[in-house]
DNA sequence: TATATAACGGAACTTGCCGTCTCATAATAC
DNA sequence: GTATTATGAGACGGCAAGTTCCGTTATATA
């Protein structure tokens, strides 16, 4: 479809600048926190210019979500691999709710922004939310053999991560065990 | 304990001002939305200086939180009342996920604006998540005994509801079933 | 090689709102 | 009256987002 993508005449998008930029809006929202990144520490750490930034994302917030879905989600998802293979609920949901706590103080801020800016919650939602719940969908699937109550059930379990995290209550895990003793699975 | 407690010398906090105030913080936010109402605005409105905003409020988020909380929360609790006098779940769920899809374009900010502010955070729990928390646990209470448990089905259905409000998804009455669904109710 | 095109880095600039500060005035206690 | 504290009005500073200008550089085409 794009093979010979290479069409327009001007200046090719300079591939460095869009990984430097990435790279140093990951590594700064990790070390620092997401409040006290800015689009102008960014372009200066990514050695590129604001103009360059909004060229390519509509705003921090849009930046800082690729940075982290781009970097993390294939990490995270390799982990919840295993778990997804043996099929057992409690397992995965201690893997997600490991991984959800780690990336948390960044994910609370970006669903903050969302909330303001409809556009990002869309890439928000299509990017990380979604693939997650098709995940957690698949866990389920074996146990729970109608769609809708298996939609519920995924609100209900991910719902309980955030609703946790957005409140600066912790995953701990006798509270995730509690919650997978909420879906009825079928034992082997 | 504070009967007497006109006792300081100097002229003594306008009453009037401060109910101004949270009408103007109320209405504002109601028609025009969160992002639109600015401290300036509300002041304009009650006829406030923003000094007196800020003598008696630590931010424009704190103010609206004051405001909703105090407004809503009574006709709020009033609603659910006949609920909890049922023990229904499915009754209370319903008019609780009316309630909160009403309000929801006023939590969504509060919230956002909540991760950036833990002062804020522990007054919206104060204030708002927790008194509705405590409201579902006695509709729970007499089907579910231990209270951990409990605990983790509060923040599945609660959860389960900010997550689809977060995201735009809307709260509709087979939603709401299939959540009422997951709990196991004693029958009567 | 020459030209058109578009992205580049750097930086000045505009915008907008939050929160602070100043000031003259009003209401209370003593 | 005198001291004290809150009031309304508005100027002010600060900070970060997002925009615009500029001279430069990399590519396609001729």
């Amino acid at each position: 479809m794009n093979e010979g993508a290479k069409r327009t005449p001007g200046r090719p998008r300079s591939v460095a600048s869009r990984e430097a930029i990435l790279d140093a809006a990951f590594w700064q929202t990790l070390e620092r926190g997401y409040a006290a990144v800015t689009t102008e520490t960014i372009a200066k750490a990514a050695g590129a210019g604001k103009q360059t930034l909004y060229r390519w994302w509509p705003s921090k917030a849009a930046i800082v979500l690729d940075a982290f879905a781009e970097k993390a989600r294939a990490r995270i998802d390799r982990v919840q691999e295993e778990a997804i293979r043996t099929g057992d609920l409690l397992t995965f949901l201690r893997t997600a709710s490991a991984a959800y706590s780690a990336s948390a103080p960044v994910l609370r801020h970006l669903i903050a922004e969302a909330q303001s800016d409809p556009a990002l919650r869309v890439m928000l939602r299509d990017r990380l939310i979604e693939p997650r719940r098709e995940t957690l969908r698949r866990v389920l699937e074996p146990h729970i053999a109608d769609a809708e109550q298996r939609e519920a059930i995924v609100a209900a379990l991910y719902g309980a991560f955030w609703y946790r995290l957005l409140f600066d209550e912790a995953l701990d895990d006798k509270f995730v065990t509690r919650l997978a003793a909420l879906v009825p699975t079928k034992q082997a």
